[in-house]
DNA sequence: TTCCCCATGAGACTCATTCTCAACTTGGAG
DNA sequence: CTCCAAGTTGAGAATGAGTCTCATGGGGAA
């Protein structure tokens, strides 16, 4: 865990003009904390286990100002429910999900990086962003 | 319009064991006779329109059994409504998304295709499939 | 401390998609 | 050609993730 772990989300919410609320923390720690795609449901579940007051509403609004800033990423896997995931050391990358298993498997690949981008400039396009998914199976 | 056209879709009912319909043939008539990437509303509206009586479920019913098929690809955009385009001449590309003006340009590259199998392997699997999309923008 | 707003919670609401089930068709059997 | 079992359909209810509303609560600047 860094040093300035605790003021990250302090900065950004002075950054933004929000204030601190117990419940920004509780979400953001609760993110923090686990390094594995979660969706909302299961973020507010565990909060509400572990004791903490906070409600569905204010999981998906904090959610929302954490995905603003990059502390968080968001994921649609497909399945109709968004995953995330912290996002604190900002190192890039896709997922490789297993159709059999459902395994989420992370991966980063610099040529890809490259060649989607001299893609979207054949096009007179720059890219913003990319969703890339490989849905996959074990080779036997 | 090749010559087989007509009945691809009753040679992928009789292999499913599912009974040709009016609507069926009308919910694939629709679909393919427009290659925009167009949702499941637009689809329904658009048979109204012409006075064809379907109702929204078999539209989605029906375009369940084409995607499965392949004889139409569903797309993910990501803003909670899936598109739908004609698959008949199977060439596979991707999608570019450009965020300022909605526009979806499609886009194959060999190389991109290489590519990402050649990482999954590198994991120890083999691409099922992939979903791919650019967001991007202008290059002003 | 006060006090103005922003933030929160509970639950209503949205909207794409799926489900239910009675009524209707299809297509093979006879 | 007719019958009928089983697959299909339509209308609307149900689902479910996510958003919105609004009355109440709580930061934090002065």
């Amino acid at each position: 865990m860094t040093a300035q772990t605790p003021e990250i989300l302090t900065g950004i919410l002075h950054k933004e003009g929000l204030r601190y609320t117990a419940q920004r923390e509780a979400v953001w720690d609760e993110i923090r904390q686990s390094q594995e795609h979660r969706d909302a449901e299961d973020i507010y579940l565990s909060l509400r286990t572990k004791g903490i007051r906070v409600s569905r509403a204010t999981v998906y609004r904090t959610i929302d100002i954490l995905v603003k800033n990059k502390l968080v990423r968001k994921m649609d896997v497909g399945d109709g429910r968004n995953r995330y995931e912290p996002r604190l050391d900002d190192n890039h990358h896709d997922h490789m999900i297993c159709t059999e298993t459902g395994d989420i498997i992370e991966f980063f690949d610099e040529e890809l990086e490259l060649l989607q981008e001299k893609i979207a400039r054949k096009h007179g396009y720059t890219v913003v962003r990319h969703v890339h998914q490989l849905f996959v199976k074990p080779i036997k």
